[in-house]
RNA sequence: GGUCCCGUGGUGUAGCGGCCUAACACGCCUCCCUGUCAAGGAGGAGAUCGGCAGUUCGAAUCUGCUCGGGAUCGCCA
């Protein structure tokens, strides 16, 4: 080894003893006759001091040192001239004092400097990635998401389950997502595809007998990038046998609890109380999405009935046409300005509203009662008698200083912009701690939507959740009705992860198919090998997939899951220290059989 | 595919029609300095303002296109 303790290590009990440490220069002070370096390895940092004293050989070749070079130092732990303490390091009431240093290799002067304070653009820092991964905030979230797939990894072993690693290289099924594929050498004119998830496989090991089954595994799907989402992201995958839907529930509950409690400890408030549960329909109508933000209220209330009777065409209109009118009660945001306001009405319009009414309570009021006509303001204020304002306010609760948002459309329109309205002045008008974690369970999920584009059903979430028994009935006859035992789990407005019970008969499973359009020999071409593994004794089973990298960067409380993702590709799916994707020779296309036909060059 | 924000020495920012021969902080280089820890002091190097085209007597500054980054809608079973 090229040290025997770590730079993080030392403290006071270990003043008189001789260590060598090896790490990275973090910085250098330089008092001409007196040295002192920072010495930075993942442990932390230790001040080195070199002087000329003890060591004119060591004090010389430290003048010279630069940041980041890489240094192995022998010395003496000594005590800290009093007043020279330092609190912010843990090592700060001793320093090194150097007898010899070693220069180990240099290095070229770094583009951005290794601290966490520092704020550098995501391409420098991911062209650069091996040095921004030595800043000790990635040092720690690394740290952190080791530890978490540790905790994973004791506590499912502990409830009997195999970690089984199924194949990268696998087969389209095109199921949604659109695959990342890879050509066959061997095969002329075929690709593997790369698993969007290990779906499939995870039913069949079921089949095989597996019984409790998980795995970490890596999941491709070539989408469009966001803070959230990456090319290739990492899910906790898990499949049970003969369970119900609330053993899933349960355990995953247990294990999301132990992890979030142990990385968190105090900080994490709902240990001890079980998850919360609401119904797909309930959280729909509530908070107008099927991944609520619970840390705080301002809850959705359908107002129609109160505003059928208005002269305004913008409510008319759209009630006439079977639309509804909902909104939400922004606390205190009374006084918000036009700039204010219209900023609500664009984030509207951009989630896809026509438009976004406020009403804005006065402050100067002791009650709703006593409001009169100058009271409130609103665009279609001639529209909104006092009257009408009351009644709004009292079925919103409403209190004075309020502002109240109303939209009117479609109501899977209305939700969608309200939902987004309230997460954003969630956060604007400080509802909830930051730091907080809620995590929430959402079931009872439709088995199908209506795709109004396409003119057919679309599998809500996937082809493989069953129905719920009792809804069993309406498989063929109003497939809207069939609910199924399928849950999600969801934290802070987020999904974390989707769960259900799968369907084991292969009959159901083909009537699910048929609904959704797939005629049969495509049956057979993407989901040939689970129906046949089912038609061999397939057990009840069910399980979830969760997202690791969302699950880390909640608990870090990043925002990105690029900051917990090693080497993360761009939002254009590139990755700027390699430079992939990139080209590859005319040998290995040749090799493959594939002959590019690219569009043409813009002009330059 | 759409919308929005951003692009100025190595890094982060300021400048937003002529005061710019581009400013500031950090970093970098040289020298001084025995207790600093965001060390200090003195001096110095380093950017034609993402690219292209246009408007203008004059463009970092205005316009268009384009490239790149980020956020987001679509998309993501």
């Amino acid at each position: 080894m090229y040290k025997n303790k770590n730079c993080g290590e030392p403290n006071s009990s270990h003043i008189g003893s001789k260590i060598t440490v090896a790490g990275w220069v973090n910085r250098r002070r330089d008092h001409g006759n007196l040295i002192f370096i920072d010495l930075r390895d993942k442990t932390g940092i230790l001040q080195v001091v070199f002087n000329p004293e003890v060591s004119s050989k060591a004090h010389d070749t430290a003048s010279n040192l630069r940041s980041e070079w890489v240094v192995q130092i022998t010395g003496d732990i000594v005590k800290r001239i009093s007043g020279a303490e330092n609190q912010s390091i843990s090592t700060g009431s001793i320093e090194l004092q150097a007898n010899e240093i070693n220069i180990l290799n240099k290095s070229e002067t770094p583009p951005f400097e290794i601290s966490d304070e520092i704020d550098v653009d995501d391409q420098t820092r991911l062209a650069y990635r091996f040095i921004d991964l030595r800043r000790p905030k990635m040092q720690k979230l690394f740290a952190l998401r080791h530890k978490v797939t540790k905790l994973i990894w004791n506590y499912l072993s502990d409830k009997d389950f195999t970690h089984i690693e199924t194949p990268i290289l696998l087969k389209s099924t095109p199921e949604g997502a659109r695959d990342y594929v890879v050509p066959s050498r061997i095969h002329a004119g075929k690709f593997y595809a790369l698993p969007q998830s290990p779906q499939q496989l995870k039913q069949i090991l079921m089949v095989s007998g597996v019984d409790r089954y998980f795995q970490i595994a890596r999941c491709f799907r070539d989408e469009d990038l966001r803070a959230d989402r990456q090319p290739e992201h990492t899910q906790l995958d898990l499949e049970m046998s003969f369970v119900h839907q609330d053993d899933v529930m349960f355990l995953v509950e247990g294990l999301y609890k132990d992890i979030t409690s142990q990385i968190l400890g105090d900080k994490y408030k709902q240990s001890d109380t079980d998850f919360i549960r609401l119904s797909y329909q309930d959280s729909m109508d509530r908070f107008g999405t099927d991944k609520p933000d619970l840390r705080f209220g301002m809850e959705l209330i359908t107002v129609s009935e109160i505003l059928k009777n208005t002269e305004s065409n913008v409510f008319n209109n759209v009630l006439n046409q079977g639309g509804v009118i909902r909104g939400i009660v922004a606390p205190k945001a009374g006084n918000y300005d036009r700039k204010k306001t219209d900023e609500l009405i664009d984030l509207a319009k951009s989630s896809g509203a026509s438009g976004l009414v406020y009403v804005a309570l006065d402050d100067n009021l002791d009650s709703i009662k006593n409001l009169t006509d100058h009271n409130y303001k609103s665009p279609l204020k001639k529209f909104l008698s006092t009257s009408i304002v009351k009644e709004l306010s009292e079925k919103m609760s409403a209190k004075p200083g309020d502002l109240i948002l109303l939209a009117a459309d479609k109501e899977n329109k209305v939700n969608t912009v309200l939902s987004n309205i309230r997460n954003f002045l969630g956060e604007k008008l400080n509802l909830y701690d930051e730091e907080e974690i809620m995590f929430a369970w959402v079931y009872d999920f439709p088995l199908f939507e209506w795709d109004e584009d396409m003119k057919k059903w679309e599998p809500a979430h996937h082809v493989f959740s069953s129905p719920k028994k009792e809804h069993l009935g309406y498989l063929e006859s109003n497939p809207g009705k069939v609910h199924a035992d399928l849950f999600d789990l969801v934290c802070n407005g987020m999904e974390m992860g989707s769960g259900s019970i799968r369907i084991h008969d292969p009959s159901i499973q083909k009537k699910v198919f048929n609904i959704i359009g797939y005629k049969e020999d495509e049956i057979n071409d993407r989901f040939g090998q689970l129906i046949k593994s089912f038609s061999y004794g397939a057990p009840p089973h069910g399980g979830m997939g969760l997202g690791l990298d969302r699950f880390v960067a909640t608990l870090a409380g990043e925002k990105a899951i690029r900051e917990v993702i090693a080497f993360p590709k761009t939002q254009s799916a590139q990755d700027p220290l390699f430079d992939s994707p990139n080209k590859i020779s005319d040998d290995q296309l040749e090799e493959l059989f594939i002959s590019l036909d690219l569009p043409d060059e813009p002009q330059v």
